[in-house]
DNA sequence: TCAAGATTGACAGTATGCTGATAATCAGTG
DNA sequence: CACTGATTATCAGCATACTGTCAATCTTGA
């Protein structure tokens, strides 16, 4: 018997490929076709209208060498626009498209019913304590990643960019 | 506020992230270039001599076309070797070679180190809860994936051979 | 104001993971 | 023995993720 089964790393890489696999499963039982990863960057760009990709990038934790080609997809999808930015030539802007809109109001069922098939093997009470642990283990490990979540403390600011720290 | 950051998808991936940043820092501090992927993989070789590619993937939870490809890097690191078996023309039977042998032994105080690494915002008691909890809800979510782990519930047959169910 | 440094986005290259298809081979049945 | 169905491996194609590099642009400080 190898121990690789009890490692915290493997049973994390075994539980990530059932998340996104029942993810998908309930998504398109719903008729959609969302990956978990377009989901979190078309629902935040939602709640950050005109956002840039980099802002983006760090409140859902995303590397930003990946969150180009996401957000290439969601704007072939139809349900993102992606513009110059006026004030900073560097910067894209997102915004949702009112189709983009649309799949956020109708798909949510099926990503919430995700969230509980995937933890199905655990009771209301075991769910609680493991989201808290997972939480508070990822919360605390957050810079060691190249992607780190970066909140906003502060609010947004006037133009609707958040600045992270 | 999203409540994107309270998803266990969404948190898992997270985790999954700083579980394999730190694997891969520990491991390249130890001196080694191994992936989390290519160590399972080769560990459970090595415990299970002569197994097939199809058998190896359901010991460690991976999809059959994902394997082919750690097989191929490890084969090329000098690692393992490939070859057609005799009984079955069909199988590849894989065999961790004397260097394989030696990064085993040599990379595991560094893996230990990276598992202790990525749970170090928990408290020992803590870490054991979440594990539990963790391994529950994998288990019982195990074939809600493409790539189940197929434990050997019968022992290795005569040449080594592992059996599904 | 202008030069140095930081930031944004993109690209090339590599490594998982998945879906779906195919070829080669094996096992079981009539 | 021939046929059918299952199994093993591979391939093409797509979608995350990462490292490292680069050009364009902004910001800051001398």
């Amino acid at each position: 018997m190898t121990q690789i089964d009890d490692m915290p790393g493997h049973l994390v890489r075994r539980f990530q490929q059932i998340a996104v696999a029942v993810f998908h499963a309930e998504v398109a039982d719903a008729g959609f076709d969302l990956t978990p990863v377009q989901y979190a960057a078309l629902v935040s760009v939602n709640a950050h209208p005109d956002i840039d990709q980099v802002t983006l990038a760090g409140l859902i934790a995303y590397d930003r060498t990946t969150i180009a080609g996401v957000v290439d997809r969601l704007v072939q999808k139809g349900f993102l626009t992606r513009e110059v930015s006026d004030r900073d030539r560097r910067a894209r802007v997102l915004r949702v498209t009112d189709a983009g809109l649309e799949t956020i109001g109708n798909i949510t069922p099926a990503v919430e019913e995700a969230q509980k098939v995937m933890l199905g093997g655990l009771t209301d009470e075991e769910a609680r304590a493991f989201l808290r642990l997972l939480r508070k283990a990822t919360d605390a490990a957050n810079d060691l990643s190249r992607a780190p979540l970066r909140t906003s403390s502060t609010d947004a600011t006037a133009d609707g960019r958040i600045r992270a720290k």
